[in-house]
DNA sequence: TATATTTGTATCGTGAACGATTTAATCGTA
DNA sequence: TACGATTAAATCGTTCACGATACAAATATA
């Protein structure tokens, strides 16, 4: 029997569609976000920043669901770049706070444009896409909480 | 307005749940693959080998959408664990054939379980796991040919 | 109030991803 | 058959992800 086998192929797996999906959306974003200059986790942490600034490094990892070794090379390159600041919290100096700076802040008009313009490559309906959404944050939300 | 800004706030992306997502699972992942000693990404070019053997490089690259320069490392370290062996075509030199050594067929058979039990972290209901599968090769589909 | 534990970041090492470029083999065409 | 174009991999450099570990600040507890 050739059943043992079965679920191996790629053809049954969940797993292999949602990485494929993942990175062929994130190489879409790659010529706009080349025109900022940054990278996709670098957008991801800006938009963090853009909706609410002076942020712990810890919200930024829980709200991306990524850690400090990853999240702090990265925040050091934006630093240098000179679109945000890291201080130690004054109320407890374990904390990092995240402030963007001017040149920071004023980046994000010119991120503006680029949801609409990968909404235009994505080839879902609308309903589909509304779906699709629903049933990640599903998945999020109780894979991220045990 | 405000309104100018809406579409870049996390929640509004699909992008960023498929990253999220596709991070989470391959993360339930680790335990089951790290008994096998192999990574996430060695694990698909297993698969694809499990299924065919004597694949050339670039067959494999088109199933898992992965460039050469990513696969050609990945492929050397399985080598050097003597999963697969790799050699030139001789039909056509440019390319390169992979080959399963008895070592990565026997690995097939400690890596047939893992898909079930993955599967069983998956929280999602059948119905929705088929819905999230059809959408996202979708996607894939469309955004891979152009 | 010492000291053990917890918490928040940082550091280090390994293995992806991917853009840009290079190299060698093959193909197309004059 | 010569030679420019194409194709398949490889190489190089940069930036994630993430496990393991370290470390200092804060908190809990004896």
């Amino acid at each position: 029997m050739s059943e043992k086998y079965e679920a191996l192929k790629l053809d049954h797996q969940l797993c292999f569609p949602l990485y494929t999906a993942s990175r062929l959306v994130i190489q879409r974003y790659q010529p706009m976000l080349k025109e900022l200059n940054i990278t996709y986790p670098q957008y991801l942490v800006l938009m963090v920043l853009w909706e609410k600034d002076e942020v712990n490094l810890s919200t930024i990892a829980e709200k991306l669901q990524l850690q400090s070794n990853t999240l702090t090379p990265l925040l050091k390159r934006l630093q240098q770049r000179e679109l945000l600041e890291r201080k130690r919290s004054e109320t407890d100096e374990r904390n990092i706070v995240i402030t963007l700076t001017e040149k920071g802040k004023a980046l994000k008009d010119q991120a503006c444009d680029v949801p609409a313009m990968l909404a235009e490559q994505l080839p879902l309906e609308e309903e589909e896409a509304k779906e699709l959404y629903r049933l990640l944050y599903k998945m999020i939300g109780k894979m991220s909480e045990k």
